[in-house]
DNA sequence: TCTCCCTATTTACTCCGACATATTACGGGC
DNA sequence: GCCCGTAATATGTCGGAGTAAATAGGGAGA
C-alpha cells in the first residue's frame, strides 16, 4: 500500500510529515496517535489535553479532524471531555482494554509484559473451557472447517502467513462451534492480539517446534465429543504459545 | 475506589422536542438512537445510511452532530462507511459486543435470551477462575475490602440500590484480586450488563432467596487460599444467578 | 477581620452551516 | 467486454455563535 503524498500542496510550510501512519482517514490517524501516546503512557490517566484549538493547531489538522478523532477516544473510554475543564485522560479501570483498536495501540511500541500475562492468562482460562463447548456443541459442518483448517496448516508451515491464517481459521472454527457470541468476539480480540505478538515471536526467531500434533489431539477430542480431554488439550496449546512468546519477549 | 459519578443526567425542563433522551451530548443522544435501532435488528447488517445529509436534515441536527455519532458507532465496529457508497452496518462478528455502550444498547428493549445465555455462560467460565486466582494472589488489604463489601451486603438486603452496590463492590474486590487488568475490564462489562437484566429481575419479583450464605462461602474459601473451592462456591453463585434470571425472564 | 455564599467573567467544549476536496460507483463510449 | 469520464457522496476544513462550568471577585453575616 502507497502512501500517497500530501493532499495540499497549496501550503508547503509544514515541515512536519504527514501523521497519516496507520489509520486511513484523518480523524482515524489521529486517535490512532493519541491512542498509542496515552496506551504507551506519554500521557497519564488524570493529565489533560490541553485546548482543542491548541492541539488542532499543533498537529495542523483542522479542530472538526481533531473533535471526531477525541469522539472515536472517547467511545473507547480513554479520555472524557467536558465544557470547561478540557480532555482528561480517564484512569485506566475506565479504558475499553478488549477494544482491538485500544489492544493494537497497547501492542505498538513497548508492550508491556505485564499486561501481556494477563492477557495470555485470560486466554487459558477462556479458550479450554469454549474448547469443551465446542466439543459438546459441534456438528458435522464445524468439524469440517476445522479439518479443513487443519489441512491448510499442515501444508503451509506456521512460517507462512497462509499458515497462521489457517490457525485463525481454526480457532475460529472452535469459537463458531460453541454456539456463544459473547464468547466469540471475546476470543477473536485477545486472538488479534496474541497474533500481534506471535509476529515479533516469528521475527526474532524461527517457531521451535511443530505446534501441528497438538492441535491434531484437540481436534480428535472435539470430533469425538469429549469435553474434558479438548480443555486439556487446549490448555496444553496455550501454554506452549505462552512459552514460546515469553521466551520471545525475555531478548 | 470512590466511583465519582459524572454528571450523567441532563434537565431535560426544556420542552425543547429535541431526540437526547438519555443522552448526554447531541452526538451521543444520536448515537445512542442509532446503536439501539442497529441491535434491535432495525438495522440489519448490509444495510445501507443512506445519505449524511438525508439523514442528518430527518434528525433534524446539523452534519457535525451526525457525523461524530457516526464516528462513535465506526469506533465500535457497528457501521462503516466509504465515499459514495454511504454507511453501512457491518456483520454481526464485526461489532464490539464487550462494549460497555453496546452491551447497554443490547439491553434497551428486548433482550435477546440467546445473547443474555451466552453471556451468563461466558460469566460461569469467567468468574470462577477469578476466584480460584484470587485465593492465590489476595493479600491483607483485597481480604478486608471484601469483608467490608459483605458487611455492607449484609446490612441492606439485595432488594435496595445500596445492597447491590456492595455486591457489585465484593465482586470487584476479588477481581482486584486476580491482578490481572484482562480479567478486571472483561468482568467489569459482563458485571454491568448482568445488573441491568438484574433490574428487571428485581422489578417483576422479589428476590426468591437470600444469597448471604453462598457470598460468604466465597470469601471463606479466598481468606483460605484454597483455589478450587473458591472457584466451586463461586460456580454455585452463578449459576443461581442465571437461573433467578432466567425464570424472571419467561415471564 | 474572617468566612461563606452568591454572582460575574472567562474559558473551553459543543453545535452549526457552508465550502472545498477526493474517492468511488455508475454508465456511456469504444 | 473493457476502459474512461462523470456524477454522486463522503471526507476534510473553516470560522463563528451558543452554552456549560470553573474560577475569581465582591458582598453580607459572624
Amino acid at each position: 500500500m502507497k502512501t500517497d503524498s500530501i493532499s495540499t500542496e497549496t501550503d508547503d510550510k509544514k515541515a512536519t510529515k504527514d501523521v497519516r501512519g496507520p489509520g486511513r482517514r484523518l480523524h482515524g490517524a489521529i486517535a490512532h496517535k493519541l491512542g498509542t501516546e496515552i496506551l504507551s503512557g506519554k500521557y497519564q490517566p488524570g493529565d489533560i489535553l490541553s485546548g482543542e484549538v491548541a492541539f488542532a493547531e499543533e498537529l495542523k489538522v483542522s479542530r472538526s479532524a481533531y473533535r471526531e478523532a477525541i469522539q472515536v477516544l472517547t467511545a473507547k473510554g480513554l479520555v472524557a471531555s467536558r465544557p470547561k475543564a478540557g480532555t482528561r485522560v480517564m484512569p485506566r479501570d475506565r479504558w475499553n482494554l478488549l477494544d482491538p483498536d485500544v489492544l493494537g495501540w497497547a501492542f505498538t511500541g513497548d508492550p508491556d509484559v505485564e499486561f501481556v500475562r494477563s492477557l495470555f492468562e485470560l486466554r487459558a482460562i477462556v479458550e479450554p473451557a469454549a474448547a469443551r463447548l465446542a466439543a459438546q456443541r459441534r456438528d458435522r459442518d464445524d468439524l469440517k472447517t476445522m479439518k479443513a483448517a487443519l489441512a491448510d496448516m499442515r501444508r503451509h508451515t506456521l512460517t507462512t502467513e497462509a499458515g497462521r491464517a489457517a490457525d485463525r481459521d481454526f480457532h475460529n472454527a472452535i469459537l463458531q462451534a460453541t454456539r456463544n457470541d459473547a464468547l466469540m468476539v471475546l476470543s477473536a480480540s485477545i486472538g488479534a492480539a496474541v497474533n500481534w505478538t506471535t509476529q515479533f515471536k516469528q521475527r526474532s526467531r524461527a517457531l521451535p517446534r511443530n505446534p501441528m500434533p497438538d492441535h491434531v489431539l484437540v481436534y480428535d477430542a472435539i470430533a469425538a465429543g469429549d469435553g474434558e480431554a479438548a480443555a486439556a488439550a487446549m490448555n496444553v496449546l496455550v501454554e506452549l504459545a505462552l512459552d514460546d512468546t515469553r521466551s520471545a519477549m525475555e531478548e
